[in-house]
DNA sequence: ATCGATCTCTTTATGGCATAAGGATATCAG
DNA sequence: CTGATATCCTTATGCCATAAAGAGATCGAT
């Protein structure tokens, strides 16, 4: 499920997302029980504990004894909620960074900070980034990013292809290991569990895996990364290794574009 | 909506898959009208035509001139026919690549190539990566590109985190321009009346904008790249340049790995 | 020729979802 | 106290996957 932000009344979403409010004065009406920002945050706590797929209006409102119906006088649809805890969320990312430790140093503990983040929010990586929320704090994360990169001197047009991607990667990584535990826990079988039964299945469905395709044998030969860490399965440890040679590749790749450049 | 794949009985699914069936003897009960075939064709038609969000049992059925529950005889559960449907289509990928051209060469083809595919069927990119199909093509378009990819010389763990990188940045890329697409269909806005409406309202309600994300500021104002093609949309315009400059960010990057390991 | 087994396909729930519509009630300004 | 307005509820609509059960077709065995 991908979720598309920004459909409903664009204004009165802008407006939430900046907290360009109206007045608050005393109106008739009972006084309200609720608000957006508890609102919101019970939409993440949702959201954290169960995933993208288990955020429904009812969801919310049970945790703050409403029925989905209530929530609808604050928020104009569900839309717009998953706006307004998508810029929440994103202000715990980290904004400021040494520039004296260089580029180099900034754009890993940025990346390293967004790997963190989208594995304590999985759900994030669930919202569309075309027509960007265009949040306050989605330009925070923004400006945190090219305020680091621009030391490398790079002109506005292909910083903004590095930028994006350097999202595009920390993204596809970070979700191989959310989608892993999210699969873990929908099914109750972990990847320690699911990987040898399938390879049992897939060898007696084509006995002839090896010469069928030699090249995946031998890209499956090559030895797993040593646990470290025991309680770390499998697969997080491989996605997590080729997190980090993945953004050294990357890292080495400006890098060349920026010699290349400065010639 | 991420749709995870092999939730059902693991050896039928994958009985499904590598075609391993049963007899199809002469036995009771009517002629089956339908077929795994032509069900999956209807459902890879559906989503082609209307998106993942529109894949359901129902509209599959009616393509067919049947109920939803008919298609329950063939095939166990959407699950499993979003698995089919994922395996059918990869087989559209090119295999062979020319090795004489170089690995360079065989990458560029190879991720244009994937770039296409994935931006005639972008429904596909919503099928999760990890607990994998585990069908014969996906193990094809692997073989294929670890078959470019071995001459790079690489040990098979750090080329797996090569090919991981790859995966993550053209499905990253190709994600934006689908979603792009889906969006402009789905409300009828496209993006060259987005954007405006939005930054007006950014205006509107934040007029301190370049003094508060002076970076932000700066990165947009470098020039759009000019329209080649004058029907290509402003936004997936911007996001082939990023595809292009970003594969090779990743190809210098790739190359300096190699360069380090052969020394 | 007929019977029972088996298979295809349909109809009808069940329980989920977002949200439109309308109504009960609380709280304000006057 | 009245009328306006706001909160929150119940109910209904139309989607979704799929469980359950039944109608009818078609076979092998008799």
């Amino acid at each position: 499920m991908v979720v598309f932000a920004g459909q409903g009344d664009a204004r009165r979403s802008m407006a939430l997302l900046w907290r360009t409010e109206g007045p608050g004065d005393a109106r008739p009406g009972p006084k309200p029980g609720l608000s957006v920002d508890v609102i919101v945050d019970a939409a993440i706590a949702v959201a954290d504990a169960e995933g993208m797929a288990a955020l429904s209006m009812r969801a919310v409102g049970e945790r703050l004894g409403r029925t989905a119906m209530a929530l609808y006088t604050y928020v104009p649809s569900k839309s717009e909620l998953v706006d307004l805890m998508y810029d929440r969320t994103l202000a715990e990312l980290p904004a400021g960074y040494d520039p004296r430790a260089g580029w180099r140093a900034g754009v890993t503990s940025w990346a390293e900070n967004a790997w963190a983040f989208y594995l304590r929010h999985p759900w994030v990586l669930q919202v569309s980034q075309v027509r960007p929320v265009l949040g306050p704090n989605e330009y925070v994360m923004l400006e945190t990013v090219v305020g680091v990169l621009r030391a490398t001197g790079l002109e506005a047009g292909p910083l903004r292809r590095v930028v994006g991607t350097l999202f595009y990667f920390v993204r596809g990584a970070a979700q191989t290991v959310a989608e892993s535990r999210q699969a873990a826990a929908a099914t109750g079988v972990s990847d320690e569990q699911w990987w040898p039964a399938r390879a049992a299945l897939l060898g007696e469905v084509a006995p002839d895996f090896a010469e069928r395709f030699p090249m995946v044998a031998w890209l499956e030969s090559g030895p797993a990364s040593p646990p470290e860490d025991e309680s770390v399965p499998y697969l997080e440890r491989e996605a997590r290794k080729t997190f980090e040679a993945g953004l050294a590749v990357l890292l080495d790749g400006i890098e060349a574009t920026v010699d290349r450049a400065g010639t």
